[in-house]
DNA sequence: GGTTTTTGTCACCATACGGTGACATATAGG
DNA sequence: CCTATATGTCACCGTATGGTGACAAAAACC
């Protein structure tokens, strides 16, 4: 009889590069199936088909593999690629509008990291603080392009609210993921994102036409 | 010198009601403490000072456990007291926010309920799915009541507004447990959360103002 | 060809987990 | 008083975890 060990070991081409993107990509399966907590040594070794032993003698430990993770991976929106969503608004609030658009769909084209937005307030990994990062500094470098287009607010305090809404989509896609109603509102259909983002807009619509005119072209 | 075992064993009174209490008390402190996915076995017998043979006994297993666990609380306002704190809006906009600063004021007094928030979309045990009934039913059921009071909600579509508005609150507070930014707007101080909320007042208010007087009157 | 370094494999460690069986003793029932 | 049951204690199981040291062999270097 054959045995285990003996059948046909077939060791594993010596190639670095190789074993490290099979590492990596063991990684983006793991966290859409199980979660970031399911990123441990043993099931990501076995995942990617790899000693665990390479793991560590290639990123140090579990952090610096998280680490070099989320410098590899595409998990955010870039300000340019936001600037030219929002190119043709003609003003503040239409800005507004396309730009939460824009992110609803580029977070929904992303489950990576709606899945470790998910895991964000519970697991808090290098690999979750290092998108933190990521995600504050493009956020408010993007408000400070998209207020020079504008030239300002208005009276709108445009950072509550676009922390607000940005804070429900991305929650709410999280959530998506696993779940499927949140308040009466099923929120997997491309349908209900847009039941959803039209409420957004009628939102941002009253909100800039209520406050903004009185002093439209006032002080700053 | 005292070895450990004769020292002072002190055996634990006979009281299964008390220990009973013991193990669900100790299951509000490792989730305040260490987050839902904290609650094991182990680390349960040990936070509450019990065998864990007995939390076998007395709930069968961890699931029992979190399903007892789900029953004994006080999670979420309940309808009567969120309608008490409607009570005097004089239409539905100002219905809408106040009911939303209670639901905040409820969710941030509460935060054994958000640590369960913040572990929904990952750890999906019995106790998260519990919750979330009572929460869907209570929500479904307050609708129904405020729709009632004011004669529908005009063209608001106010389970989207509400879903989306609910989920940023209950996100953003679930997140300040650990985390204190977000797309700059710290979210632990009430004054910044006074800040949240007026955002949240000016767009309500902005929403109701453009779209329900159009049809105030009309078809339904 | 011989040596050193790199890559991969294997066996092992201590620890923690969820879960169970055997035993001791306090309490209740007869 | 004797017995049965309820409560609590202890030792153990199998499995998984994160982590390490020893070894084999392919590649690179001289």
């Amino acid at each position: 009889m054959v045995t285990k060990t003996a059948a046909k070991p077939k060791p594993r081409p010596r190639d670095r590069a190789k074993t490290e993107t099979a590492i990596l990509d063991a990684v983006s399966r793991l966290i859409l199936r199980d979660g970031l907590s399911g990123v441990g040594i043993n099931a990501l070794a076995r995942e990617a088909g790899v000693d665990k032993v390479l793991i560590y003698r290639y990123f140090g430990d579990l952090d610096g593999l998280y680490r070099a993770y989320a410098e590899h991976g595409d998990f955010w929106w870039t300000v340019e690629e936001m600037l030219a969503a929002t190119e043709g608004a003609t003003d503040a609030a239409d800005a507004l509008k396309r730009g939460l658009r824009h992110h609803t769909a580029a977070m929904r084209q992303r489950p990576v990291t709606l899945a470790v937005i998910a895991a964000e307030p519970a697991n808090r990994t290098p690999l979750v603080v290092a998108l933190e990062e990521v995600r504050e500094k493009r956020s408010i470098e993007l408000m400070k392009q998209e207020a020079l287009r504008h030239g300002g607010w208005g009276d709108v305090d445009i950072v509550a609210v676009t922390a607000l809404l940005a804070a429900a989509i991305d929650y709410l896609a999280a959530r998506a993921l696993k779940i499927r109603v949140y308040g009466g509102v099923e929120i997997k259909t491309d349908k209900n994102w847009e039941r959803v983002l039209a409420a957004v807009d009628a939102m941002i619509d009253g909100l800039f036409a209520a406050t903004s005119p009185a002093k439209r072209k006032g002080t700053s």
